[in-house]
DNA sequence: TGCGTGTATGTCAGATCGGACATAGCATCG
DNA sequence: CGATGCTATGTCCGATCTGACATACACGCA
């Protein structure tokens, strides 16, 4: 799975999630594997982002290497849970994670935060 | 990791914010904590908001009267998987999700987290 | 009082998850 | 070339989760 493309497509018009209603899945369901996919971007791109390996952030966590790599794949074996456990441990605040899931496009073009922020 | 402990913390019936560092919790255990805690407020007020009982939304859900109760005491034995799927069939997008999660608060006030909507 | 409805709590068998391990593919370096 | 480091994939088996059920509590009503 290339994130490259697939954050193009987001950031263009949003494709990523016709991919699952293709597959059979319920409007619901593709709900969910949305949320799981923004998670796992999300984590792969703070531990890159960190110089870290994926074995580092397994102790991080407490886990092992292919189990990272099955986090950041988004594979089926891999829950929000144990996402959102990976973001915390590789140091995302709770804002980072809900942005992550719900927030406007993780882009950097945008230069000041959704919301008025720091004094 | 240790969920042993962490059950029977929380079924001891502890507070919102501050309670996790009393329990000893590291920080990142309480800020899952909070995750699953702020989930779980959020899908008891969108499910009491629709004027819908704990059994109707586990129908929907494919799920348990009994397990959407523990869902929203963000009882130690649901997950944030399931927490989300529950917020999905109640209808949630993703972006309130993430703001549940991540906390801007949308439009009425923060403060007020215990329920208080009396008005 | 008894009944209906909604919610809370405990338990458990079966389903799913997760850490660990093995293994393979791919770069880079000496 | 071999060696090293990082990542991907497949597979176990013990740990955890989940739906279902039983049951209890609260409230309103007739």
């Amino acid at each position: 799975m290339d994130n490259a493309k697939k954050k193009n497509l987001e950031g263009a018009g949003w494709r990523v999630g016709s991919a699952e209603e293709f597959l059979g899945l319920t409007p619901e369901e593709a709900a969910f594997v949305e949320v799981k996919l923004a998670l796992s971007e999300k984590l792969k791109a703070r531990r890159t982002q960190q110089g870290m390996s994926q074995a580092q952030l397994a102790r991080r966590l407490g886990s092992s290497q292919s189990r990272v790599a099955k986090m950041e794949a988004a594979d089926a074996s891999v829950t929000v849970d144990l996402l959102v456990r990976g973001l915390i441990a590789s140091g995302a605040s709770k804002r980072e994670i809900g942005n992550a899931i719900g927030g406007v496009a993780p882009r950097q073009a945008r230069t000041g935060r959704t919301r008025g922020n720091a004094a």
